[in-house]
DNA sequence: CTATGGCACGGATT
DNA sequence: AATCCGTGCCATAG
């Protein structure tokens, strides 16, 4: 007998999961346009405003529930579906179309990531601004022409400009748009001081001391000071570790700069990490659910369906099927989407608060056992999807998955502390890294260089000598 | 002769 | 099954 209903049930089933593979693989954006489709077409789908808390079911005013919060430790990081909305959907003809043609194919990546940052915090024409600006940026990622001249040609008043410019400034990567190394320097390191500790020598020798600073002179540097060696030594070691004099580089390393097809970096991430005020705390990640509240089935349909005609009764009961299918299916991935989230965070909690030479080897697969979920489930889900970082970066999640971006980090930190009058070779720097536990081929080294947007030894110094 | 980039192969990952 | 990634080999430039 259940021959009969095995077909039937088969195909719900199969209907229900390749809905939920189809949502799976949906950003929030794209979600919340489907969940918006389907409640202006189907009547008996309804959104109500009341807020549950996911692991207590209570009603609460915002996620996550404090009541909740209040048992979480340290350690485990609290992970709850946020029942904002994604913000305003944003139109795709706000790219920059002024770019220059020639430029779009090396720049676009980083023009684009930036953009998405600053366009939730400018109106129109602060936009255009931003676009001209970025527009305008060398290869370098400096901003050559003076801010008046965008002023002028774009007839705003400079002080809009200088204030999309800050704006510019201070995104991810920081020190961008400015108008040299010094004052790229700088920038950054206001923008450090508010995650880090930076040692109290570092502005003034950036002010005061750049030559001597190019010529590593730091004997001369605490003479003209009057500070201790030591100190000079610290504050010199930081820059040296932290700052880079190319911003627009230090991006590519982490946005995997080549043959990435489908790089789109969505300016509204579908993840935000954050620590909870005070670092050192649990972690906050906020997952957004696409709906800004509970969805959920009309529930006076079932008390009308069955005085209806036949006819009327197939025609509610398609709808009452939709969207019971919906209800059920984006509750599930949101689900998946949070306990992937957790795990990620959990595993890549020292990368998610330090920095790339922090990431972990992880993988897709593993993630699956964890979660007793398909490889190919774990895949979607993050596929097209990115994470906010508390350091304010962007990243998309199959960042979580890179091999190798620790080792490009090591590479470009090995790259920042090499004698410039000397530079380091591919052979020397694979070396070099043996010894951190990186074992790579120097043809490998050539690669992430190349990746980070380095050039080859033979070349770096020439570069340099002109700049000091 | 050394350093580097192009091509392509094999193994791992998705 | 398709794709990505590290690596070896070889040609080329300095």
């Amino acid at each position: 007998m259940f021959l009969t209903h095995s077909p039937e049930l088969r195909a719900q089933t199969t209907l229900h999961l390749t809905q939920t593979m189809r949502l799976l693989e949906l950003n929030t954006a794209e979600l919340a346009d489907e969940i918006t489709h389907e409640l202006e077409t189907n009547p008996v789908l309804q959104l109500l405003d009341e807020i549950r808390c996911p692991e207590c079911g209570r009603r609460v005013r915002s996620l996550p529930c404090p009541s909740c919060i209040s048992k979480h430790t340290d350690d485990t990081p609290i992970v709850f579906l946020s029942p904002r909305l994604p913000g305003p959907a944003r139109d795709t003809d706000e790219e920059p179309d002024d770019l220059p043609a020639e430029r779009i194919a090396q720049a676009e990546s980083l023009a684009e990531h930036i953009l998405r940052q600053v366009a939730c915090a400018v109106n129109e024409t602060e936009q255009r601004i931003a676009a001209n600006i970025l527009a305008r940026l060398d290869d370098r990622g400096l901003l050559t022409d003076h801010p008046a001249e965008i002023g002028v040609s774009l007839r705003v008043s400079l002080d809009s400009v200088m204030r999309v410019l800050t704006l510019i400034q201070r995104s991810d990567p920081p020190g961008v748009a400015t108008r040299d190394f010094r004052e790229s320097l700088c920038v950054q390191l206001d923008v450090l001081r508010e995650t880090m500790n930076v040692p109290p020598l570092c502005e003034q020798m950036l002010a005061e001391c750049w030559e001597l600073l190019t010529k590593r002179n730091y004997e001369g540097i605490a003479r003209q000071l009057g500070a201790p060696l030591c100190d000079v030594k610290e504050a010199a070691q930081f820059i040296r570790r932290n700052l880079t004099p190319y911003p627009a580089r230090a991006w590519h390393d982490s946005g995997r700069g080549t043959n990435r097809l489908a790089r789109e970096v969505y300016y509204q991430p579908d993840i935000i990490i954050s620590h909870n005020q005070r670092p050192g705390g649990p972690l906050f990640v906020e997952v957004f659910s696409g709906v800004g509240g509970t969805l959920r089935l009309d529930p006076e349909i079932k008390a009308v369906i069955p005085g209806l005609s036949d006819e009327e009764k197939q025609e509610w009961s398609e709808y009452v099927g939709r969207a019971t299918l919906l209800v059920k299916c984006v509750q599930q991935r949101n689900n998946t989407m949070r306990r992937i989230a957790e795990i990620i965070t959990v595993e890549q909690r020292a990368f998610v608060l330090g920095g790339d030479c922090d990431l972990k080897p992880l993988t897709r697969s593993f993630l699956a056992q964890c979660l007793c979920l398909h490889e190919s489930t774990v895949s979607r889900a993050v596929a097209n999807k990115s994470a906010a970082l508390p350091n304010g970066r962007i990243v998309p999640l199959s960042i979580f998955f890179d091999r190798s971006l620790a080792v490009r980090d090591a590479v470009h930190v090995i790259i920042a502390h090499e004698d410039r009058h000397a530079p380091l070779s591919d052979t020397q720097i694979a070396e070099r890294l043996k010894p951190q536990g990186y074992t790579v081929a120097r043809r490998t080294v050539a690669k992430y260089r190349q990746m980070l947007g380095i050039l080859p030894a033979n070349l770096r110094g020439r570069e340099l000598s002109r700049v000091e």
